[in-house]
Formats: C-alpha cells, sequence, structure tokens
DNA sequence: GAGCATACCAAGCAAATGCTTGGTAGGGTG
DNA sequence: CACCCTACCAAGCATTTGCTTGGTATGCTC
C-alpha cells in the first residue's frame, strides 16, 4: 500500500492526477456522468471518496478536464485536414478516418460527449461545448460542399441532413465497437466510407 | 381543480393513468431515467410525488409500461413488412420509412429505448428489452442477406456491420429531429434511403 | 344517503449523494 | 531535526431521492 501513496518522482509514468482522471473518464462512459457517483469514482480507484477532493475541486472539474484535453486533440486532427491540399473526398475519408482513431483510442471521452454533452451543456460552465459542436458541424459541412462544388458529391444532396448522417453515423459507433476485436477501427472506417459514399445497392440498379 | 381529480366516464380520452405515463415518458426522455426523480414527474402533472404511487407501483413499473407498449406496435409493423412479398429492396425501404414514422409519433419512447435500454437491460426485468435488441437484429440482418441473396446489395457486404450502419443511422435521428419543422420524417426518410442504397458520391466515380 | 372507488394531499423515513473539515503518514529538503 | 508537501483517511453534514402511511374530497351507484 506504500507504493500507492508514493509519488513518482522520475515523472516517467502518469501522474496521479492523470491516473484518476482515466478512472473518472472510464466510469463516466459507462453509467453517465449524473449516475456516477464520486464513491464509484473513489472505489475504482481504491481511495475513499473525500480524497478526491484533494485533486479535484467537483466532480464537474473532472468531466471539464477530460473533455477539453480530448477536444482539442480532435479539433487539432480536423484543422489539419482541411489545410492539407488534398481533394474533397480524400479530405472527407480522412474526417471519417480520424474520428474512428478517436473512438478507437479515446471511448470513454467520446462516449461521455455523445451521452453527456447535452445535458452538461446547459450549465454555463460548458458553455464550450456548444461551440464545440458548431465548430465539428462547419468541419463537415465545409467538407461536403467542397465536394458538391468541386464535383465529387451529388449535387441533389441536403448538406444539412447530409452533415447530420454522417456525424450520427461515425460518432454512434462507440456504442459498439470494442479495441482488440476481429476488426480494427482502420477496417470499420474503410466500410463506413464505402457505404457513405457509394451505397449498398449494386451499382447501376438504383431506382428513378 | 376539481377537472383535475374528476375521472374520465365516457371513455373518450386518455385515462389518468395513460396522461400521466405520457408525461413521464416525456421526463424520462429529456433527462435519462435514472435523472428523472419522481418528483420532476409529479411537478409536471400538477401533483405530488407520493400520488403517483396511487397509479403505479414504482418508477421502474412506468419505463416498463412506456417501453413494453411502444414495443409491441413496433414490432407488429416490422413483422407485417417481413411477411410481405415484396422484394428486399422494398422491404428495406419500408423498414427504413416505419422506424422513421416510429421517431415521429413516438419521439419520447424512441429516447428511452435508445438512451436507457443499456442501463435499464441490465437489471432482471428488464430482459426482454435484449431480447427485443436481438429480434431488431434478426429483421434487418434478414432483409439485408435476402437483398445480397436476390442480387440487390452488394455481394461483398459485411452484412453485421451493414446492419449496425442502418439501426444506427435510422434511430439516432431521434437526437435531432422535431416533428413539425421544414422535413417531415417521410422526407428524410427518403433521403436516407437513398444515401444508404446509392451513397453520397456521384454515380461512376467509384474509386478503388 | 350509505357504501365504495378514484384521485389526491401531508408528512416523513431511510438511503444515497456531493462535498467539507480536521487530522495522519511518509518522504524530501534545508 | 524542523519544515513542508503530497496523498490519503475518518467522520459527518445538508440535500436529494424513491417510496410509505394515514387521511381527505369528490362523484358514482344502489
Amino acid at each position: 500500500m506504500s507504493a500507492a501513496s508514493t509519488p513518482d518522482p522520475t515523472g516517467a509514468g502518469p501522474s496521479r492526477r492523470e491516473q484518476l482522471l482515466a478512472i473518472a473518464a472510464q466510469q463516466f462512459a459507462e453509467k453517465g456522468f449524473r449516475n456516477t457517483t464520486v464513491r464509484d469514482i473513489a472505489d475504482a480507484a481504491g481511495i475513499l471518496s473525500g480524497s478526491l477532493y484533494h485533486h479535484f475541486d467537483s466532480k464537474e472539474s473532472m468531466v471539464d478536464e477530460i473533455l477539453v484535453a480530448f477536444q482539442e486533440e480532435l479539433f487539432g486532427q480536423y484543422d489539419a485536414i482541411l489545410a492539407s491540399g488534398d481533394d474533397a473526398r480524400s479530405k472527407l475519408e480522412a474526417a471519417v478516418r480520424v474520428s474512428f482513431e478517436a473512438i478507437d483510442k479515446h471511448p470513454h471521452e467520446v462516449a461521455i460527449f455523445q451521452n453527456d454533452a447535452n445535458h452538461l451543456g446547459s450549465f454555463e460552465r460548458f458553455g464550450y461545448l456548444a461551440d464545440r459542436n458548431a465548430q465539428s458541424r462547419q468541419v463537415w459541412v465545409t467538407l461536403i460542399e467542397e465536394g458538391v462544388r468541386t464535383g465529387v458529391l451529388r449535387a441533389d444532396l441536403d448538406v444539412t441532413l447530409t452533415y447530420r448522417f454522417i456525424r450520427d453515423t461515425v460518432w454512434v459507433a462507440v456504442r459498439w465497437y470494442r479495441p482488440g476485436r476481429d476488426l480494427t477501427h482502420t477496417d470499420i472506417a474503410d466500410q463506413y466510407v464505402r457505404i457513405l459514399l457509394d451505397g449498398i445497392a449494386v451499382e447501376g440498379k438504383n431506382h428513378g
């Protein structure tokens, strides 16, 4: 038990704070933010609930820290894609792939975002969630519109509806995708991109 | 106040029990099952929380009644589609349309199912949720496999992945669809079917 | 008008929950 | 050794939550 109370002087591993955040993220993802008690988190960490308040101000500040860190990483990748000189189809594919990679690397964070962003967003403290949501919409809409303009995507697409279709389809996969099973996130991204772009029907059998 | 405590002898309108269930469904859909308190429901109904227990055994029995009624209606429609003599593509389209119609007519029930089925399913009382989930999977997989067999759908489809793609894409729409706005549920179903079957790319521009 | 059913109130209880307070143990540093 | 920092415990408080209990008002029915 002495190891648990010993700080990490070498700085090699994650700090105790980061360890606790990872544990909290898992709990939040599994049960939702409001349904996770500070005692749940503390139990999972092997300490008492009161001890969490040595590291964090509140339960809210824990999710806050979790979400902000994740979003900064994700949107950094989106920005890089937008700034690249590739054609619209390649950029769209890249954005889908980056998203599935995020599900693979940060499943808890994505799940929290999917399940609790709506509820958390109603508090002033989490107003940035709405901003990030708008930013995400901007990324996808930009890519879709560029695709239509350059003749890569069908001109009769409802851009907003298509945006929702892509967004929902990609992120909702966090509900069933589990790393390390038969299909890798790259496999899934491949097939999703294929369905999204070309549909599931046999080519040339399109109805009018 | 006397009207509220007067039963409906004609049998024309919904019973008080049904009224309260509708109010509960809305609350559950908005805030989730566990995050909705019996006082929330009672407040929305204009009564005290204890009075709810004149009508229902528990908070759980309320969701139970809500979910069972909804599922019976939905799966009755799926069964009718499966039993019809239409071709695979028509049946697949019909199933998608019926699902969007369910979102339109019973948004609260669908939302509860989407958000809380996982959590509720861990209790023995709600074991039927897993059964219904399996039943739903069976419906879609049957339709997809028939489509592949009859040459309507691409033979290289991963059936399971395609099933998840369709299921997620359809039901997650409950998150943003609001009845009575610009797009009707029929409009949305049309476009979703089109994207699903033929993709968003311009025909003949398929890569690979 | 006596009996009964429906719909509700008023009050409260036991458990759970977020958070606080005061204290302890152990290691590093001067 | 004195001092301080990190990490934690022990105990508990105020509030919230699901649910219970005993009672009241209203209208229907015979």
